[in-house]
DNA sequence: TTCATTATGTACCATGGAGTATAGAAGTCA
DNA sequence: TGACTTCTATACTCCATGGTACATAATGAA
């Protein structure tokens, strides 16, 4: 039956990328749906017929939020010769996203988090969700060099907390202080925590002799 | 003329570390005054009468909070043998506030950041400020540093911007994520990133040949 | 004791914001 | 064309929230 009725007049991932901003740069509770419809281009019944309301809203934008960001995480990683190299683009990366395409607005999920333990338990289990899911993503990545260029006796979850740490304290930094240096000195000697690469130079995998 | 009419019935102090507990939970738009008299078991227009408004009351928390969290600092710093052990004991001391002390409500100059960029200038430039304060804190105590456990070609700003927003990443941690080992992973790894030692045993100052 | 002054408590006002009713517009299917 | 379905637009309701009026209580000064 394709589709009946009146078709929708506006495009709902456009309206979606909007929203996102609307909530990066005012956060969930301060942003109104009057917000949200004068930066989508739609009308308060449209929105709430295409999105329920503004939590579902929210939830949805959430997931786009961390769709984009997982899709160039993957790529920076899948992209690299190493992992230290892959590590150190994807802060380049965080960084250039922070500074230049998404000017001082922050992290959606950075900012977010402070607004949890509110009224809504079901938006503050979704952050909490994407915070571990990033963390996760880190861990898998870096888990990939264990062997290469990162020795057997690394401890890759806390190499990953560590740089899941930085991740977000640099979204902060962006948000609140806006000096590029700063960054570029957070992420310098972040890596010098990158530990020694395997003594062997032949490269052995786990459970080799 | 001493204190005339009525006397107060309610600590100021008191009560601010109150205000200070519900701002830090709730953030500053979602804190409804209502909260904040609940909390600091003062009526309404006791409340008004003694801090202005809510915006007011904000600011003075910010600047109590700043200041139990600058003297605290002081006396870790003035405390340890030199520059790395007292960073170390500061980080330390930050991640137990967060874990235990502070069970999970994160940093409220953290928390308060995203909150920025909306209709209230003048608590965003408070925030900016203390987010300045604090690196230059920083900076100033590893300042103290060079030529003693620190070379003196160590770049000490952007040591104290990393450190900076490894403080920043362990408020979101602690707040998002609440895993003590997250935390303590953080630091660990924050401390390789600590610079060599001055190479020559016999310490020299700045001009010293 | 009386006045001036400052705090308290109840009840209120005004505003803004989330969500909706309803009429009309723009399509599909027969 | 006409029945049916879905979107759009204006206007509305309800409620929470920041802030306040006003009457009263408690103190110092005279």
């Amino acid at each position: 039956m394709a589709e009946m009725g009146r078709p929708r007049q506006f495009d709902v991932d456009a309206a979606l990328d909007k929203a996102v901003q609307v909530f990066q740069g005012k956060g969930y509770e301060a942003t109104t749906v009057e917000d949200l419809t004068a930066a989508m281009g739609v009308n308060r019944p449209s929105l709430y017929a295409a999105f329920g309301n503004k939590e579902a809203l929210f939830h949805r934008v959430l997931d786009r939020y961390r769709d984009r960001y997982a899709r160039e995480a993957q790529q920076i990683f899948a992209g690299s010769p190493n992992t230290r190299q892959a590590l150190e683009a994807f802060l380049d990366w965080a960084a250039e996203w922070h500074l230049h395409r998404n000017q001082g607005l922050g992290c959606l999920i950075v900012n977010s988090s402070p607004e949890c333990r509110r009224d809504h338990p079901q938006i503050c289990e979704h952050i909490q969700t994407l915070h571990v899911q990033n963390e996760e993503m880190l861990f898998q990545q870096l888990q990939q060099g264990v062997g290469v260029d990162l020795s057997e006796d690394v401890d890759v979850r806390g190499l990953a907390q560590f740089f899941n740490g930085v991740l977000q304290g640099m979204a902060v930094l962006a948000r609140a202080q806006q000096d590029p240096e700063a960054i570029r000195n957070l992420i310098r000697y972040a890596m010098c925590a990158w530990p020694d690469p395997p003594q062997e130079q032949h490269q052995h995998k786990k459970g080799s002799p």
